[in-house]
DNA sequence: TCAAACTGTAATTAAAACCATTACATTTAA
DNA sequence: TTAAATGTAATGGTTTTAATTACAGTTTGA
């Protein structure tokens, strides 16, 4: 399986964008990206570091959006849970003798950089309010 | 994260790029990559699905590109390997009373989708042509 | 003031993904 | 006919990921 933090990280930012202003604690939250809480209070730690959100703790604790859905992309909420790469460099030391294997590390790098480039580039242009939209058009 | 099979297989395409018409085995190619054989003939065989090269069995075996290093992109070893989603879509079951959670995975699955053709794109402007090019150029 | 309902966070377990490795049948060249 | 390859299945070990348990700290409100 592949890391699905950003996807819970979309849901969650999702839900809170869909009851505005409101408060929403982990555990509904949990409930409906069917995951556990402990799992959605750590991502909600990654979205509060990040500035998406504020939270609260004691009785009737849980989080709540800091900005418009409008003004929140995708994008904040990938850099906000940081996921591996989209391509990994293989690190392993190249075989000296081989001008291939000593070049590739730098030029694969070159690569994955681009490409993740890319990868924010469009989710920059896909907004919580976009989302949103979405589940209430059904 | 994406696995190392496409981090993998493009190593090993600049390799066969870099000496072109040369029948290169997967010894000497796990040793540029700096990993086991059969780990280099898996990826040779998707390739080889691909049709982006062709292999020889027996004594002096290995492979060789079937066409041009500027008429193979990234893209092109990218769908032979055939990585898992850049975005992977939260397949569990939804929370019947929450409207969120009901759509979420038709929402992200556009996403994903999307995001997926992004990279793609990106992909598709780079061949191994400009890689051996790089190689060359040190 | 105390119990209930939360968050924050560490520690552990369980499952999945990934790659390495071994093994061997098959193919080919010399 | 032997040596050197590929093709491919099976197995094992490591790493990554998510689930879970546990509990201290915070806040509300009866």
């Amino acid at each position: 399986m592949v890391n699905q933090q950003f996807t819970f990280a979309v849901h969650i930012m999702t839900a809170l964008a869909f009851s505005p202003g409101e408060v929403i604690g982990s555990q509904t939250l949990a409930a409906s990206v069917n995951t556990n809480p402990v799992v959605v209070r750590r991502l909600l730690l990654a979205l509060r570091r990040a500035r998406l959100i504020e939270t609260f703790t004691g009785k009737h604790g849980g989080a709540r959006l800091r900005k418009k859905p409008r003004e929140i992309s995708l994008v904040d909420i990938y850099d906000a849970v940081e996921p591996r790469p989209v391509i990994p460099v293989n690190e392993r030391k190249a075989l000296k003798k081989c001008h291939v294997s000593c070049n590739m590390k730098s030029i694969m790098s070159r690569v994955a950089e681009s490409t993740e480039e890319a990868v924010r580039k469009h989710l920059r242009g896909i907004t919580l309010a976009q989302l949103v939209r979405k589940v209430r058009s059904r």
